[in-house]
RNA sequence: GGGCGAGUGGCGGAAUCGGUAGACGCGCUAGACUCAAAAUCUGGUUCACAUUAGUGAGUGGGGGUUCAAGUCCCCCCUUGCCCACCA
């Protein structure tokens, strides 16, 4: 008999898959198209691990069992290789980025295809290739055409250890992301991509898309929208007004006094003379202070008075103007109408501070604490009496009659920081001419390569290195051919990764982007399989899809129809792994012990649900090596046995059909787990029938079931015993077995009987037992009989098929 | 502080529409094979009492709805993740 050993088997079927291309996508294919495809990853040094194998071994089964139901599956691969970990590396060895790069997507590419995925490598894409970011540049050129990419000074959050700007979404509790240093305001020139124009359009969508409600509140959320409205107050004797923003109009004749970010604009100009230095002196310390410091002492309100004074319009009160860096400059009006008797924050802050609280809306008696929510106007004038949310809107459009405010929605999200002062980034397509300013390169000229360099390391003077290549920023302006100045920025890695999507499906054109007719065919993409990002890339990706779509580039808005998140894969103590702990599993040493691919992939859908977190387990691959070692087993007893007799027939049919319908329900709704659990009874439930002997063509038929079925998860011995069955065509030519559902159903059936709720008796009925009789039959067993105690059933509720409900 | 999840054997987990709780696997355990071990195969495995059938308890805790609740409702506890002074 010949033994299970995946690693002759494993090899010989990739190569088969390579050689006669069987994983290519075909644009021209009449049948129906399923795009998938996982994140593509950054290929570091350190190669795949386990959660870019669980990942893999995920789309695999979906793209495969696709496949087997006929679809035109689209598989790609690529490689989102700009980014500091290549660079700090360069830096380090002297190695070209582009070097390290080029090793590790071959190492990656190797790891994947010994994993036995399905992928279309005839579409393979790579951000820092010319020809790839020569498209990212001309999309830039688009944004900036349409006012969509702009630059400017501001405040920015800057890493002093990698020596760049970071966007909003790359600072982490005031952290780089990348190395966990502390990060510092710094006032920079900077480009930005104008995602804010989009906040309402990407809002409206999330509701249809079929995402992670985790994911889409995470969305919702960043967006941030805020209905309100922007008020204005004159300050006494000076010539400056102060608007706020606030959602609460209709609590205008609360509000008691006003609250200035530290970073206003006329914070110092408002201070009084008697107040100036206190006011100095707290600006000074609010803006050195970082934003680990202001975080960490959030529970102690600090403020400072100006010393000005500023009117209430609503009702002509005098309130004092304050400083307090409780209140954010790069939100709303970055100043607030504080009403400390419906706000905890202005509250907290009033009773610090002595001001008064004045209560506008009637809460109810048994709320304690500040009250928040809506209710009955007091002490508000004419809107005395009303209700805080029919007011709301009236009240808005009163101070726009008096043309002291207006309407207005506000955005938590901001503008998207585009530009880094890195190297190994695609070159912002930009030239500065003295005369015409900021000038998009022509699209002629594209790409503007990366010139190779010698050293790497940022200089910390607030440029890229690229400053520093007087041979390539010297150029000439495209409008009038006057000596220029290129820009030296590069673009954050999220702007190659905002669009590979699109270029997946027509990746090898050189004269343009996409092809639309190709692209909407595919687009777009069924099934996006991630475990990463909740809000920067995928929220990034939507936005430049919307934006595609409004210059007439696709015809679609949503880049992704259905997100797949996954979980992670943990140490066997349940922490997370990591190459500093030591506690990493490799999974291709997983293959190399012996178990294989198979086992591996298999395994690692059957820890749990996908989308959970699971701790690895040594002893559980082992489980399911024991596993596909039985289903191989069976196959070559059944090639090598005498197949003379014939029993039990119609019970192997049976569980066959049953075994077809669960495991292809369980596919639909990405329930790897119990799809195989399912598989492995079917296993041990064969391995009882074949002690009754083999019927040639029923046993055929079961072990093919079986091959197909377990095909998405272990594709290799699939193959194989595929083959050995005498099939012509491979596998992956095979079709998805179907069940009958006639061959299913029982002529018996086991009914369960309660009494009182509890289980007493089973019965075993012929399937067209009447409803009576079954009822008679539940009451007759002895075991019902004795807890009846003589007494007549009051109650006797049947649910056909399922069970006899009696109540004594 | 806010939002969203999750709590089921020794472990990972199953129970898809309110209908046999613990499928499947790991581990443990008894046996077969073996000189022995490994591998493999067969049986047992929620807990307690009885062990032949059975009885009682049981899905974080407490209440409720129902003939019937892991599943629905209310309160509480624990825990994970995300956002965190967004006016």
């Amino acid at each position: 008999m010949k033994r299970y050993n995946p690693s002759d088997i494993e090899p010989k079927w990739q190569s088969f898959w390579a050689d006669q291309k069987t994983f290519v996508a075909d644009n021209n294919s009449p049948r129906q198209k399923f795009y998938i495809s996982a994140m593509f990853p950054y290929p570091s040094g350190a190669g795949m691990h386990t959660g870019h194998a669980f990942e893999h071994a995920i789309v695999d089964a979906i793209a495969r069992f696709q496949r087997a139901h006929g679809k035109n599956v689209l598989n790609p691969m690529g490689w989102d290789t700009f980014g500091l970990p290549a660079e700090n590396y360069a830096i380090k060895t002297g190695t070209a980025p582009a070097e390290v790069t080029k090793v590790n997507i071959a190492n990656f590419k190797n790891q994947l295809n010994r994993l036995g995925a399905s992928i279309d490598w005839s579409r393979e894409i790579n951000t820092t290739d010319p020809e790839y970011y020569r498209w990212t540049q001309w999309i830039f050129a688009r944004f900036f055409e349409r006012g969509l990419a702009y630059q400017k000074e501001s405040l920015q959050w800057w890493c002093p250890v990698d020596k760049t700007v970071l966007a909003n979404e790359q600072v982490e509790s005031g952290k780089c992301w990348r190395c966990g240093t502390e990060v510092v305001k710094k006032s920079m020139n900077q480009w930005f991509f104008k995602i804010t124009d989009y906040a309402d359009a990407l809002l409206d969508e999330i509701p249809d898309l079929d995402w992670p409600a985790k994911i889409k509140t995470a969305q919702t959320n960043w967006i941030g929208k805020s209905v309100g409205a922007e008020i204005e107050f004159t300050v006494d004797g000076v010539d400056a007004v102060i608007t706020v923003f606030s959602t609460r109009p209709d609590t205008l004749f609360g509000a008691t006094f006003l609250v200035l970010a530290p970073e206003h604009p006329l914070a110092k100009q408002l201070a009084a003379n008697k107040f100036k230095q206190n006011v100095e002196e707290y600006i000074a310390d609010a803006v050195k202070k970082s934003e680990i410091e202001r975080m960490s002492d959030n529970k102690e309100k600090t403020g400072v008075f100006t010393g000005s004074y500023a009117i209430n319009p609503a009702n002509g009160e005098k309130m004092q103007v304050w400083i307090a860096d409780y209140v954010l400059s790069g939100y709303g009006t970055g100043a607030i109408m504080a009403v400390p008797a419906h706000d905890e924050r202005d509250f907290a802050f009033a009773e610090k501070y002595h001001l008064p609280v004045v209560e506008v809306i009637d809460k109810p008696d048994d709320e304690p604490g500040v009250y928040r929510g809506e209710g009955v106007l007091m002490n508000s004038g004419v809107f005395d009496g009303r209700s805080s949310s029919d007011i709301r809107e009236e009240i808005a459009a009163w101070l726009e009659e008096e043309k002291i405010g207006r309407p207005k929605v506000t955005f938590k999200m901001r503008d998207w920081l585009i530009s880094r002062q890195r190297y190994w980034g695609a070159p912002i397509p930009i030239i500065h001419c003295q005369t015409h300013g900021a000038v998009a390169v022509p699209d002629d000229q594209l790409p503007v390569v990366l010139p190779e360099i010698a050293d790497y390391a940022p200089k910390g003077d607030g440029k890229s290195v690229l400053a520093g290549i007087s041979g390539w920023v010297n150029t000439t302006c495209p409008t009038c051919g006057e000596p220029a100045k290129r820009e030296t920025d590069t673009m954050d890695g999220y702007a190659c990764s905002s669009w590979y999507l699109l270029r997946y499906t027509d990746p090898n054109n050189s004269n343009q982007a996409w092809d639309p007719v190709i692209t909407n065919a595919w687009s777009p993409v069924d099934y996006y399989v991630g475990g990463d990002h909740a809000v920067a890339h995928l929220l990034y990706v939507r936005f430049w899809t919307h934006v595609f779509n409004d210059m007439g580039l696709t015809e679609f808005k949503e880049p992704v129809k259905k997100l797949v998140y996954h979980g992670y894969i943990n140490a066997e103590d349940g922490s997370k792994m990591s190459k500093s702990k030591g506690n990493t599993i490799d999974p291709l040493e997983v293959i190399d012990q012996g178990y294989g691919a198979d086992a591996l992939r298999t395994y690692l859908l059957f820890m749990g649900p996908i989308e959970l977190d699971a701790p690895w387990d040594s002893r559980g691959i082992a489980g399911i090596y024991r596993f596909l070692n039985r289903v191989w087993v069976l196959n070559q007893e059944y090639l090598e046995a005498e197949k003379s007799f014939t029993t039990n027939d119609d019970a192997v049919r049976r569980l066959q059909h049953k075994t077809i319908r669960k495991v292809t329900e369980d596919h639909h709704r990405l329930s790897f787990n119990t799809a195989i659990s399912a598989l492995m009874e079917y296993v041990n439930e064969l391995y009882k029938f074949k002690v009754d002997g083999f019927s040639d063509d029923v046993w055929c038929d079961a072990l093919g079931t079986l091959a197909r079925l377990l095909a998405p998860f272990a594709p290799h011995m699939t193959a194989e015993i595929w083959q050995q069955l005498g099939n012509s065509s491979s596998i992956e030519e095979a079709g998805w077995p179907q069940w009958d559902s006639a061959l299913i159903v029982s002529d018996t059936l086991t009914i369960i009987v309660q009494v009182n709720g509890k289980l007493r008796a089973k019965l075993t009925v012929a399937a067209d037992t009447t409803a009576d009789d079954v009822k008679q039959q539940a009451i007759d067993e002895p075991n019902v009989v004795k807890f009846l105690e003589n007494k007549e059933p009051a109650k006797v509720i049947y649910i056909p098929g399922r069970l006899v409900s009696i109540v004594v």
